[in-house]
DNA sequence: CTAGGTCAAAGGTCAG
DNA sequence: CTGACCTTTGACCTA
């Protein structure tokens, strides 16, 4: 969470432009592996030259690169250019000085999550693979000081677990986080934000990851055990 | 924390099925060698749905499923199921995501090594199977594992967050927060657990160090917003 | 035909 | 975060 939280205090406000902006290079081409089957023929990395381990999401590709994009592409990075020239050199000495211009180059080089080989991003939709890495949301306003009242929410929520007492982390850390899991995965289901059409299909797809249907059993069987407990320690008082 | 954790048995690779998704440039083979012999019926996998490229250890299963289940047997593979449920779906789509009920399915699918084609894996040994790939999911008694579950959705809940697109933390943080801290702060006011008598003096107390009032009005405040917020996103949904 | 074997490439892990 | 390294998957090939 700090890893995110501290992100975004060095990310710019608009990553817009940036990653995919793809241009017109003329990449693609050739792709060796030529019939008869020379060896010598792709032996390097099409993004950063370094000793490709053989193909990666449809290219031949180095590890270093290959992990770099599935990580981008699982998280849907979306990097900027420090420079802002998106023109930094990409090799393997420097494939590390820009995240913005190494994911570009890694699409340019023909990179697909599904392993095509012959993606041609160029002429194809220039937006296609911008629209996998960025997504317009952003209901315009009336959330003016969601901010405002999230940061303090945030800030009173981190003091009151730095207070909170150990001894009641030891020993239910368990129910407590229970009980959060329960409350927290509610709004999954039933939260309005979820129905911002912009966020909505984002969070479904990413919900997929942990499969909707387990979720649903953990809810169910979590609401089963919260009852029995409620019961037998308050058998008084109704179940909320 | 850590202890619970590690009673989990980590998750092996599961890559998303990639390579064939498409559906009709099929070369290959049979598949409609001709008359006198119906293909229609079986094209399927039983167990993933995928396409079937014939039998394989007694039933019509994809290439997919056929060399996970010989794997499996070979070298007598137990696997477990993370959710704990038993009731992983499994289709084209997820059946890397649980290894335990994608073998689970395979026998009830009725595979086996033999390749017998009418082996009744329900009539016969109902117990066998499932008692030994799965595991007896519900409470018997209230508490018994609270902490296995609370593991789990830890787990769970861990997994989740580490794929989660960044965008998503850096775009909507506030409104995720927000939200989170809505459902959140409810069960300090209405969850049982609090009503617990070892916890809830413990509980009230620590709640005194952020001072009851202000939270009060950050919750109000939120829930304004929310209605708010849900007003304008979807009118015709009435506020949970 | 299909068991069974094979291996490119996807996924996961985790020091550095 | 990076990338070397390891496991699993599944399309193909052989027998």
């Amino acid at each position: 969470m700090e890893a995110h939280l501290s992100k975004i205090s060095t990310l710019p406000a608009s990553p817009t432009e940036s990653a995919v902006s793809v241009g017109m290079d003329e990449s693609r081409a050739d792709k060796s592996p030529a019939p008869g089957k020379s060896l010598s023929p792709a032996l390097l990395c099409k993004v950063c030259g370094d000793r490709s381990s053989g193909k990666h999401y449809g290219i031949y590709a180095c590890n270093g690169c290959s992990g770099f994009f599935k990580r981008s592409v699982r998280r849907k990075l979306i990097y900027r250019c420090q420079a802002g020239t998106g023109m930094c050199p990409v090799d393997k000495a420097h494939r590390n000085q820009c995240q913005a211009c190494r994911l570009k180059k890694c699409l340019q080089a023909g990179m697909n999550k599904d392993g095509d080989e012959n993606i041609d991003v160029t002429s194809n939709e220039p937006e296609r693979t911008s629209s996998e890495y960025q997504m317009s949301l952003y209901p315009s306003s009336s959330l003016e000081n969601v901010y405002e009242t999230s940061a303090r929410l945030l800030f009173m929520a981190v003091k009151w677990a730095k207070n909170l007492p150990v001894i009641l982390l030891e020993e239910a850390w368990s129910e407590l986080f229970l009980l959060c899991a329960i409350q927290w995965s509610l709004p999954l289901d039933s939260c309005p934000l979820l129905s911002v059409p912009e966020l909505s299909p984002t969070l479904q797809e990413t919900r997929g990851l942990k499969d909707p249907e387990q979720v649903e059993n953990l809810q169910d069987q979590s609401q089963v055990m919260l009852g029995q407990h409620s019961r037998t320690h308050y058998p008084s008082q109704p179940v909320r």
